[in-house]
DNA sequence: AAGTTAAACGAACGGTCGTACTTTCTTCTC
DNA sequence: GAGAAGAAAGTACGACCGTTCGTTTAACTT
């Protein structure tokens, strides 16, 4: 257990959670029930409930795995582009990618839970909230390594842009998941496009 | 019944479908449950079933419900405003108002059921998307009037500014949620202003 | 290969879910 | 005010919910 295997019992863990996450993607956290789970993944309900220990633990975890989930197919491909506007688009066509390749069935995770647990105090919502914040922390990151070489205006309020961007990047794919709309991507593409536009230099 | 009084089985009916979109608004409509509502209403299980006749039928009323309290917080406001810019306007600060007023306890009903019901199949996604359809026919039709009165640019897409808009009012209302946090309402109001001004003609 | 620990099982719990009945009471109509 | 129509109550159903328990099987350690 030095090496690289993973015990049983961790196997079947991500396992769960995985199908866990792909279920809250397209019905919503309580849409996921242990009882179905098991069934779905042929284990026994009680198998199942000992990894977590209780409901909202299993929320709880299915949201970490989520939100790794998005680290690997959003922040690491934008780590990967240098720093500045590449990293900028780069950040922006891999949330664009992620949303409709799809990483998961129901469109974006967060998409979906955010909406549920918005108005619901409690861990759950917590831990959606700490995600959604580094996400929009690490985008508003890169942002300002752009403005601050020199690829955005110095006048760019960062963090209005990057709720701007956020907010059009989310809505390209509710809007093609309700509507069965694939053009809805390409009016989140070109808004994003033509935002950057208006806070990038000498045109 | 040829006057204005309701009869007693419709006023009933009418005070569950407000309690249920409310819920609705806040946990979802699979949160509504027929139970619950019987409950808190201090009626019985079959008093509340009895009206709808079944559980399908309950959320797509509670929809139409819905619908219709939106259409008399934003649409009517916008139409009484003059056509062109005012009544844009108009429409934009009502639907703001709309969703902090708040109209629903858990922010706008349709920004929660849509989340839920974006990638499931059936009736009632149908009937949310039809109400999103006729809403955003809405606003681009009233996009489109201040375009051929001159009030916006001739090479003006209006879809495409509809789709951004709509993005960006959403938005103000789900961060303000989540992250208990006022200031995305400005931000959200502040972004709709600047991208209706990259509109207007003769700046 | 044996010993130990971790993982998964199967049955059962009290609750709540949506739905189906029949029965009782209100309310509207004439 | 009597009769018809409608609304609400009451009860019961099977299905599934999250959770607890004791038991059995499998996996890892040495």
């Amino acid at each position: 257990m030095t090496d690289g295997r993973l015990l049983k019992g961790e196997q079947t863990r991500r396992t769960i959670l995985a199908r866990a996450a792909d279920i809250a993607s397209a019905e919503g956290l309580e849409g996921v029930s242990i009882g179905r789970l098991a069934t779905e993944l042929k284990i026994s309900k009680s198998g199942v409930f000992t990894h977590f220990g209780s409901k909202e633990e299993l929320q709880l975890a299915t949201v970490r795995a989520a939100a790794e989930t998005f680290r690997r197919h959003v922040v690491e491909p934008a780590l990967a582009a240098p720093e500045g506007m590449p990293r900028v688009r780069a950040l922006y066509e891999a949330w664009q990618r992620y949303q409709r390749e799809p990483v998961f069935p129901g469109g974006c995770f967060f998409y979906a839970t955010v909406a549920e647990f918005d108005a619901r105090p409690g861990r759950v919502r917590d831990a959606i909230a700490k995600a959604e914040r580094a996400w929009s922390d690490f985008t508003e990151r890169c942002l300002r390594e752009a403005r601050d070489l020199g690829h955005l205006t110095p006048e760019t309020d960062v963090a209005q842009l990057a709720f701007e961007l956020h907010a059009l990047c989310r809505a390209g794919g509710a809007n093609a998941l309700l509507h069965d709309d694939n053009a809805a991507y390409a009016r989140s593409a070109q808004a994003i496009r033509s935002r950057l536009s208006t806070a990038t230099p000498h045109p």
